[in-house]
RNA sequence: GUAGCUCUAAAGGCGACCGCUGAUUUUAUCAGAGGAAAGUCCGGGCAGCAUAGAACACAGUAGUCGCUAACGGCGACCGCACGAAAGUGUAGGGAAAGUACCACAGAAACAAGACUACCUCUUUGAGGCAAAGGUGAAAAGAGUGAGGUAAGAGCUCACAGCGUCUUAUGGUGACAUAGGACGGAGGCAAACCCUACUGGCUGCAAGGAGUACUGUAUACCCCUGUUCGGGGAUGUACGUUUACCGCUAGAGCUCUAGAGCAAUUUAGAGACUAGAUAGAUGGUUGCCCCUCGUUUUGAGGACAGAACCCGGCUUAUUUAGAGCUAUUUAA
């Protein structure tokens, strides 16, 4: 789990990063990120109840997703938003390191 | 053993590494989801609305006695229904206050009476009868035998049974048992309605205090409707945004003893800080345990996540144990 102060939840952060981000798409997950001007990275994590029923699958996966981005947070300095939006439920079950290689694939995308 | 019924308990265990939230003696230690945390269906605490008042309206409840802070909850008991039994279910007041409805079928559905059948006569018809047949969820409460008649019929009698009223006895009571009198044409009140009892409204996004901004009116405003009664007022009322308080030790839990059939309660002792805020309580992994499969490897370990706090109800769901009933000697 990460830091409170790594991860943001305000309806104004969320909903300013939606509308002016950019987008990367892939079968299980989308990334939104935008710069801001805190000085500093933060992430949030979105499963909409579509994905999974009940409150328990969906807190395990965003802890997942959560725990494989603090492993990856070292190697990055970014100073931006990130919002990842889960589609797949597979999450929960796959292989962590397959997980992480995936987030992982994924800022490197955003980096180009 | 098999089939069934009831009750109770647990919610895999111990570690390693890396994290998150809170507290403190601040860099290390301690604490950190449930039996349903769920549905938000009831009841309270608490908070505000005037000092929280009255009547009507509206809503809810409906066997009796008890328990409780309270309840639409719980316990015991009564009646009824289901079951072979253990047991289970039960909104279970009022239908001679009034209104509405009773499809299809059927002769006929609450208003008269009669389709088939039976009997009589002056026989293309008229009259008598309401037992039998058939329809339906429901067709006057009425079975057996005897008398009776043109044919019949509770028309009459005996026995059995039903309902209402009433007397006695038992019970706090619902009611039960026994006796007496009378039998008058349904059902439906989770349809309106009547009766009795209960309920002021809104909910922690309550509310408090504060910051910043905005705008309106001296009319009105004061937490649903109508009426009555009452209160407030110059910085009063309304709206938006952000951090803080509210925010967790409690009508709570465990044990022992007493009261009670029980729900529950009295006394004593003991243990215990989840309080986050788009929301922490986790991720990865090792050994053991259980289930499936198997030479091994392996797969799986339910339902499900606190959001002011309690008491219930309902729903979801894995495993284990105990007691009881029936069947029988089949294993």
């Amino acid at each position: 789990m990460l830091q409170k102060k790594f991860r943001f939840h305000s309806r104004g952060g969320v909903r300013y990063t939606y509308a002016h981000g950019k987008t990367i798409r892939t079968p299980k997950f989308s990334l939104i990120y935008n710069d801001n001007s805190r000085g500093f990275q933060r992430f949030a994590v979105v499963v909409s109840k579509k994905v999974e029923k009940t409150a328990v699958a969906r807190n395990r996966i965003r802890r997942r997703v959560y725990e494989a981005l603090r492993l990856e947070l070292p190697n990055y300095d970014l100073k931006r938003d990130h919002i990842f939006i889960v589609y797949n439920k597979d999450i929960a079950t796959m292989d962590f390191s397959e997980l992480r290689e995936q987030i992982h694939s994924l800022l490197e995308q955003s980096m180009v």
